[in-house]
DNA sequence: CGAATTGTTGAACCATATCAACCAGAGTGG
DNA sequence: CCACTCTGGTTGATATGGTTCAACAATTCG
């Protein structure tokens, strides 16, 4: 891991919150899957449903494909997105009775499931797995930490800041100046995951952007053209 | 569980947050003490601190007495408490090399300690420690989006019930009306706990009060008067 | 190509922050 | 026992970052 990353510990190649418990494919699997996912590939389009606060958690479920949001919602319609999931990412970990949270696809996504029961059984006997999924379970809770004090401190340049940063190392671990990141999820989703408007984040993009920290490319693909200046912005500096 | 906490699953009991995993004495162990700890007792002064950011994580602590915060800080001061843990609570469990956040007492403390290397051994070979630990993980990320939910987007009087109510949720697992909760934090600290300012945790006080949803006593005492009413703000209806 | 959706920009407004004065209780020392 | 100070809390006045409302631009999609 190289110097500029030093402070920046492990968190870096699981950014899936809550129950969502990343195992980037290629990096954290040397060994094969850690679980033994069903065949079947569940799909979902745009906007689809995969299950929504109340439902019963009757399975486990890992990303293959696309992007997933996860979402609190209150009675009157406020919105608190709580992570953005990848391929890798696992869904309904930590659930034993039902969903506390929604789930929906950002764009297209495939899925593959394991019994709960079947989950539960390997749990019990599985030594290793258990290991493996508290200590993900734990990086879990920094990224946590790491999101209350962006929603509870930070300006709203700071956080988007944070939040491109934070795509970048889901893609890297090592963030180099003018990588570029593809951001599927919308202005509002965005929004709702940094606690701001649709119109907050728009306006924070363009002062991002006329400030040459960033630029904004067809595709929703954004290059981070000045990585330590978004690192600096990002910390409060 | 009667039906006004229906909704408000089993979080209760272990209301830590972060590596603070929660095992209130009393309830979740009636098989004894789930780990050995050992018998010297720490003890810390109001205030003083009990670990920094950046310390390395040698030994993995449980609150016996008092009650600690635990706080992430900004380079500039900024500082978003986590979480506010009271006795059966355990700190630094998650942590691998070093602290990512502070901790300090709130009001005199005691702790007790076991090694980072006897503890690794131990969740090593003790098969139910391991499951009880994901447990108490799981809920604790539970609490973790709650609170960015919180954070992100409830007015400062809904965030003041709301915590009032978690807190009341600490000691008993259904509040009554005019049950009462100590709370020994300062206000800047509940303002840094909900992201707010001390002014205007002050402000939500006083309304709170005037509308008779609640009561202040001496000795950091406050009644919760309507508990129904305080569940409603809490929850933005 | 036209309609619908998503994103941007502007102007007014508001909840909370900021700044400042004051108050109450707890020590502290004469 | 009484000033005196110190800290934490309350309250008021003003400022401001972000929201809200609204118009418009750009993209996507049928």
């Amino acid at each position: 891991m190289t110097p500029s990353l030093a402070n920046a510990p492990a968190i870096a190649p699981s950014p899936a919150i809550f129950n969502a418990l990343a195992l980037p494919s290629g990096r954290s699997t040397p060994s094969g899957p850690l679980l033994p996912w069903g065949d079947e590939a569940c799909a979902y389009a745009r906007d689809q449903v995969i299950f929504s606060e109340g439902d019963p958690a009757s399975s486990v479920r890992i990303v293959t494909s696309g992007m997933v949001r996860i979402s609190r919602m209150m009675a009157d319609g406020r919105r608190q997105i709580v992570g953005f999931l990848q391929p890798g990412d696992m869904l309904g970990l930590a659930q034993t009775g039902t969903f506390l949270y929604s789930a929906e696809a950002v764009i297209p996504v495939t899925l593959r499931r394991l019994s709960r029961t079947q989950f539960d059984g390997l749990l019990e006997r599985d030594f290793e797995l258990r290991r493996r999924l508290l200590a993900v379970t734990a990086t879990e809770l920094q990224i946590a930490q790491e999101q209350m004090l962006l929603l509870g401190r930070k300006t709203a340049p700071e956080r988007l800041a944070s939040f491109l940063l934070s795509q970048a190392r889901r893609k890297m671990v090592e963030p180099e100046d003018h990588c570029r990141i593809s951001l599927p999820m919308t202005r509002t989703d965005i929004a709702d995951f940094l606690g701001l408007t649709m119109e907050t984040v728009s306006r924070a993009f363009t002062r991002l952007k006329t400030s040459r920290l960033i630029r904004l490319l067809p595709d929703q693909m954004v290059e981070l053209v000045d990585i330590n200046a978004l690192t600096d912005l990002s910390e409060g500096c």
